[in-house]
DNA sequence: ATGCAACTTTAAGTCAACTTGAGGTCAAGT
DNA sequence: ACTTGACCTCAAGTTGACTTAAAGTTGCAT
């Protein structure tokens, strides 16, 4: 495959699949004269790169989990990874509560708001531990 | 209050709230000398610029939240941020699921393994929705 | 055989949200 | 009165994840 086709069929622009083969994220299984060429499994990858990304994993931290070829086994990495996803899942969750709350709060203003207070004070938990 | 105890206070260091300050997202109410004066209500805003960050707002889109008379916020706003969330948590679930799988699956490699190529199915499903 | 769309490289630019450095001021505790 | 630690400004630097520019090469459809 082209890297124009892969850029197609992922749906990244080409320049991002330059960086992520720099970056060793991914890899062409050789050239055609100077243009790289890519096997199909490349959209596995990116699939798992996309995912890692939304999930807030940076690139540095995706690359890890790749080694000398597949998906590395480290369980135990995995396993802390699931963790401090969980960790996330809550803390978002009570977000979206909050949000949900402050959208149809009757109250004139959040201030007024008990709920919103809490999603306040919760707020500034989250501050303090995560520059912790 | 000075400057310093307001970083005390808010867990944030002086650099960020001079920036802040500077960026309009808050105000000292005076000068001692050179150095700026905050009132305690420094402390609520703060959190509410805290609780917009964490729940994936811009600065600049915090900062079109407070205007002259008190902060106003859009309720509609409010519930598509929510939503965006929703989603975020959904993703998160999933990868969660899939990496707590990882590390008790006894396939070789991950690749050979079914619920792990589910878990890239749905990945890829979503990097194909979130681009349309 | 040739035109050109699609590829190539390297370096620099961008954006948000801060942080750091240099050089200077000053309020307040001893 | 003096020291000093906390403050000040302004400019430049940092980070992550890319994007863009410039200048060159080439596979392939016609």
């Amino acid at each position: 495959m082209d890297i124009g086709i892969v850029a197609k069929n992922s749906g990244l622009p080409v320049s991002t699949l330059r960086f992520y083969d720099e970056k060793g994220l991914i890899h062409s299984i050789g050239r055609n004269g100077l243009r790289r060429v890519f096997d199909d499994n490349v959209l596995e990858r990116l699939a798992l790169i996309a995912l890692g990304r939304q999930a807030g994993f940076s690139l540095d931290e995706i690359a890890s989990i790749f080694t000398d070829d597949g998906p590395k086994i480290d369980r135990h990495q995995l396993l802390r990874k699931a963790e401090e996803i969980e960790k996330t899942i809550k803390q978002l969750t009570s977000l979206r509560d909050g949000l949900k709350h402050a959208a149809a709060c009757p109250a004139a203003t959040h201030f007024e708001c008990v709920k919103f207070q809490r999603l306040l004070k919760l707020a500034i938990k989250n501050q303090r531990r995560a520059r912790e």
